[in-house]
DNA sequence: GATAATGTATGTAATATTACGTAAATTATC
DNA sequence: GATAATTTACGTAATATTACATACATTATC
């Protein structure tokens, strides 16, 4: 609908054309406008914004606006380009969300499942998981630790590099130990998972391909994203791996379900008391 | 939408249900309605329609449409269906990815940027910002951190309540406080919020819209998501509270962008110390 | 200056929304 | 466990909004 409108823009009148402007600058504000509204905003007169409804094989405003939130709905329209000096927020916002929207597409279709299989038996079997991330993969594994938390199995997130050391250096055969990096190449991290490899612990990275860090790791997830990590801070990467690890503790939790509910109700009781109504 | 409506379908009084029944049925047909012809076909009163829409939070029946021609336009591959018992980590795999890619495609086409440029600008202004945040919000709140702190204002985040409670109450006009929470009803939330506009500061809520935390707000970032938080955890939320924090640092690093260079290049080389080769 | 395009004015019909009353269902009370 | 009280669900009717049609005036364009 909107690319109906750029093309034929050429072809309508000079009102109409305002018109077509104002809705291609604007196409959400018409779907919540009132034609009178639309007339004025496009500063046009109300008459003519039906016309133009009609012009593009409308019955009229209404119409419009159903096919307009239709089209809108199917074009994603998936611009990945990067971020510009001169970019305003509009272009900010919709440049982010179609590249989110790109990389998840993508390890949708690069990341193998038979990977993820491998490793939600990896949580199924542990006695005991610990998280380690620093940086922004520190609340990735913070957020993780929240998840993970409710199977009932010790888990701890550490961000501090002592910590992550002491306790890796501490875990036996039969824990599991995840490390979250976005670089794969954080001095820390890869000397944590290779602590905590020594100790014959299974250690699952969460990181690129090809890295120190996937070499020390026992188990790999790889998260790709070509990401401009130069200029800004890591973004996508780090929802790439908030998903990977949605998507395991979605199949842990399968796997784990039935004999939890009693220790799921419980939390969720415990919560209950937390909430304003309304 | 229609998933929606029928994951709720439960939720709704015996008319309600039979207008969700018949807008599952006959989807199209409803579109080129109005309001008294669909509730003539679904054998139920005018308001009760209205009523309807509202309960699915439209703001009346013509707004209920349009959100309801969206929906069915959407790419037809993304199976935005919820996780069952009986899936299969493949199947968890593609139903989450394609949730979340749904999700910012209706966050892309429902938030308003305007609201995200006042965001913007209360970041611009602040001498000052903390994050609050708990449970899963509480690592969107650290991160949230991590990303501000490159701006060389002070910026904290809480995930504790009663740091959250000492420093709200302790901040000043021209502070910001940012208040992320999935529910908007959680009281040690709303309590922090509360604490912090009392002293004067801007509160910016990431929140649902119409909630006891966006009431208490000076401003909302609204982020709807349908999400079964019965079941599991709010995942695509968070991934959504990112995202949107993700645009409004992008868009503040635009605005102060020049004035950065030097302090943005110190950090990084404080940073390359601490990567590996390879 | 003629013709097409557009705006103004006004009315009307369609439509949506609100307000309110009633019936049913639920809860409380004895 | 029966009855009263309160809430909830729903429909009727009134009201407000919105879209559309028509007629005519005005402005551009050739």
């Amino acid at each position: 609908m909107l690319v109906e409108i750029r093309d034929k823009i050429e072809q309508f009148s000079r009102s109409e054309r305002k018109v077509a402007e104002y809705v291609l600058a604007n196409p959400k504000a018409v779907l919540s406008a009132s034609s009178a509204r639309a007339a004025e905003q496009a500063q046009v007169s109300e008459p003519t914004v039906n016309r133009f409804c009609r012009t593009l094989g409308a019955t009229g405003f209404p119409d419009f606006k159903l096919r307009l939130a239709q089209g809108m709905a199917q074009n994603p329209t998936l611009s990945v380009a990067d971020v510009h000096e001169e970019d305003g927020l509009p272009e900010i916002f919709s440049k982010l969300t179609d590249k989110a929207m790109q990389s998840i597409a993508d390890l949708k279709s690069s990341l193998d499942v038979t990977v993820l299989e491998q490793a939600v038996d990896l949580f199924v079997q542990a006695r005991q998981v610990a998280f380690f991330g620093m940086g922004a993969s520190g609340s990735v594994a913070r957020d993780a630790q929240h998840k993970f938390f409710r199977f009932n199995v010790p888990v701890v997130a550490y961000e501090d590099g002592l910590m992550q050391r002491m306790h890796a250096s501490a875990m036996h055969t039969g824990d599991l130990a995840v490390v979250i990096s976005h670089t794969g190449r954080t001095r820390a991290m890869v000397e944590a998972a290779t602590l905590a490899r020594e100790t014959g612990a299974s250690v699952l990275a969460v990181t690129r391909r090809n890295t120190p860090l996937a070499r020390v790791a026992t188990h790999t997830v790889p998260v790709e994203v070509d990401e401009n990590t130069q200029l800004y801070i890591p973004m996508v990467s780090r929802l790439m791996q908030l998903l990977v690890l949605d998507v395991i503790v979605t199949g842990v939790a399968q796997k784990r379900g039935p004999d939890l509910a009693p220790h799921l109700g419980r939390i969720k009781q415990a919560l209950d008391g937390t909430r304003l109504d309304d």
